[in-house]
Order: C-alpha cells, then sequence, then structure tokens
DNA sequence: TGTCAATATCGAAGGTTGTCGATAAACTCC
DNA sequence: GGAGTTTATCGACAACCTTCGATATTGACA
C-alpha cells in the first residue's frame, strides 16, 4: 500500500481491519473507552492492540487522552463525517452542480494525526 | 488480514487503495465505464488495473457487464449503501434502524462542504 | 526512592498485497 | 480460420501489515 498520499485512502485502511473496525464500534456506542477495556474485547495481546490504536490515531479516527495511568480513546467526528461525505460522494446518480467538482478534490480539512497522548 | 468474516471489512479495505479510490470515484461520475478506460487514467499496468477490478467485483462493490470484447463496470449501489450506513453507525450516540441500507434517491441535506456531522 | 499497573515501543516472524511481464482467454472482423 | 483487440490469469518479487514476546516508558502510591 506504499505511502498513502490520499488521505481518505488513509482513513479507509485505518477502518479496513477486523479489530480496529472493532475498537472503532464501540467507542461508537460508548463515549470514551480505556485503552485496557479494548485488550480484554478484542482477542488480541496488548501490544497488539496498542499498534492498533496508534494506527486510528494517526489516522485521526480517533483521540487520546490520559488521564492518571490510562488512556482514553474517543472517536474523532470530523472523521466520521469525512466518511459520511465520501459516502454521499459515491452516491451514483448523485448530481453534481458542474461548478461543484472542486468538492472531489482533497478534503479541506485533513484529518490531522495526532503524536502519541500528550502527557498530563 | 486473514480471512474477513466481516463484509464490513471487506468493503472498507477494498476501497482503501489509490488504484481502486480512484476507479470507484470515477464511476460514480459516469455510469458504466469500459476497463479500458481505467488502464488510461489510472497509472498502472493493464493487469493491474485487471486485478484491482476483480478486487472491488468479489467486494461487491462493482458490477461487470460485457459488451461485445469489451467489459463495463458500474457502481453497486448496495455497496455504497452500506458504507452510508457504516458511517451513520459510527455516529457517537446515534441509533440506525438496519433495514436503512438502500440509498435515498437524493440527500437531504445538501452536502454541507466538510465537517463534522451536525447532528445537535 | 522503590514497586506496581497501564501503555507504548522494539524487533522479528509469517502472511498478505500491489505490481509487473508474459501469457491465456474472449470477442470482433476480415 | 486467422489476425487484431480487449480483458483476465499466472508466476514472481518487493513492500507492507498483523501479530507477538520482550522491554521501555509513564504515572500512582507507599
Amino acid at each position: 500500500m506504499k505511502r498513502q498520499l490520499d488521505p481518505d485512502v488513509t482513513l479507509l485502511a485505518a477502518l479496513a481491519d477486523p479489530v480496529r473496525l472493532t475498537i472503532v464500534r464501540q467507542l461508537a456506542d460508548c463515549d470514551g473507552i480505556c485503552a485496557c477495556d479494548f485488550t480484554a474485547s478484542c482477542d488480541v495481546s496488548q501490544p497488539t492492540v496498542s499498534h492498533h490504536l496508534k494506527v486510528l490515531r494517526e489516522a485521526g479516527v480517533v483521540t487520546s487522552e490520559r488521564r492518571g495511568s490510562q488512556v482514553y480513546y474517543r472517536l474523532a467526528p470530523v472523521a466520521i463525517g469525512r466518511l459520511s461525505a465520501m459516502a454521499r460522494e459515491l452516491v451514483p446518480g448523485d448530481f453534481i452542480p458542474a461548478g461543484d467538482l472542486v468538492r472531489r478534490s482533497r478534503p479541506a480539512v485533513p484529518l490531522s494525526p495526532e503524536g502519541p497522548p500528550a502527557r498530563a
């Protein structure tokens, strides 16, 4: 997959994994989940969960916040909004008014990635 | 990625490639495109295009129809509907009727340029 | 400071993916 | 049937991804 220049591809790739989609779906239900909970619910090791959380973070899908020794994750609404927009853009027969072709260019807000969780 | 048991993961994985996303976006614009056109627009070889079209086909993203010696591809509305549904399911706190997969003929809200979902 | 708990990083193994050239298959037209 | 066009498949290679155990880092608390 090389380097993803298209942020939409990065977003889709971040979601295109069973473990990560499970994580994201849990985050959609509960708002703010501790990293340790994913280690329990996903059937993979702690380093693997940590890796997947990093992928999601760097893709702008989730945000993280350290509280004491734990790190809480939540969905980034911008990413979900971008996913919705992508779906709308792909609806066949959906007219794109002539001057509107710009809309298909890269998103104005590039889903800014986050570094490692901010130290509190 | 092993075997994808979750069809949503398969769908996302099918879209999570620059060449395939380019193809899909072209299909969203024009309805029914000959395979040879992708070889021109995507910057990869003909076997590679054929491979990507196969991935999209097997994921249910596109359908193909042979006309003479050419093969025409078009988007499968069900797949796009599933993508929309997934986006809605991921909106935190939003509730999703599962039978809502079929696309609405027009987006109810006129495509706000970007940004987070406007749920109050 | 030392210990414990939670999380991140490292390094490596194994599988998967994207890509291509070569080639086969399907189809049209002469 | 034979030549030419279009598309699919094959085989191979490099790059990438997922996963893990081991280990480092961070923070809380005694």
